[in-house]
DNA sequence: CAGTATCCGGCCGGATACTG
DNA sequence: CAGTATCCGGCCGGATACTG
């Protein structure tokens, strides 16, 4: 169940009856997905990952439009998963400190790879987009 | 803004007086993320990729869990972002097939590397949250 | 086969106000 | 400062039934 040692990708693999694929994901990375790439966890690990170790205020003015709410939510979902770690000074007032951990820190080579596949094709999507949508008004 | 030629991360990067980050994407992944990562696009995408060029059917029989709404959807979805491509062959009955376009395939080495990730990865998340509930639960 | 049409529930995220 | 408490709307995805 690790599989994934070179591309292997084209039509047919090696299947030799593969058992119908599981329930949830016909795809390895399925979990990951999850885990990884939600609506503000991304902006939240890239930002930590970027500037360092910060304070909440810190994360809510770089990632503007996030809310308090929603902010402490991702947090404490990331901790959990153990990709950043809060660090509580106690204080007067109290402060708190996140930074990436090792573990969070592992991701910092696939958001470049993605950030290189967006920068290179991002505006072919684009492209693709304006096209379908051209071809859809005739 | 394309910024990314390397991984460059660890704090305070050399920002001159960068501009307060932007409104929505603090980071640039953003976009690619609302693409690529949605609930069902990437096990579509990799069975596309994995299997090869596919109809309808198969595609429902290989995602096992995802109702022909969705699967419309998604599929046109990724259509118009240029990922995928649809023929429409004029039969009765109809056949449709599906397959990865280079736009698309494109992505293959970062599924793999995502793969890679997970694949080492995955059950140091989930001791993180099994120690994180413990500690919760004291 | 390859979808479309309806209806519907849940959950996530946003807005606003308040606190140790 | 670093959150928590409430309320609330929207949208996505699931279930079910039907069609060119």
């Amino acid at each position: 169940m690790h599989m994934a040692e070179g591309t292997r990708m084209a039509g047919k693999p090696t299947w030799t009856a593969r058992t119908p694929t599981n329930p949830e994901d016909a795809c390895p990375i399925g979990p990951v997905v999850d885990i990884v790439f939600s609506r503000w966890t991304t902006p939240i690990l890239w930002t930590l990952n970027e500037y360092g170790r910060q304070r909440f205020v810190e994360l809510e003015r770089r990632i503007t439009t996030i809310t308090p709410k929603v902010l402490t939510q991702r947090l404490r979902q990331l901790e959990r998963d153990g990709l950043i770690v809060r660090t509580y000074h106690p204080e007067v007032p109290p402060r708190v400190e996140y930074e990436i951990s090792d573990l969070g820190r592992g991701l910092a080579p696939l958001f470049a790879h993605l950030a290189d596949w967006a920068s290179t094709n991002l505006d072919r999507v684009e492209q693709a987009r304006h096209d379908y949508d051209a071809k859809a008004a005739r």
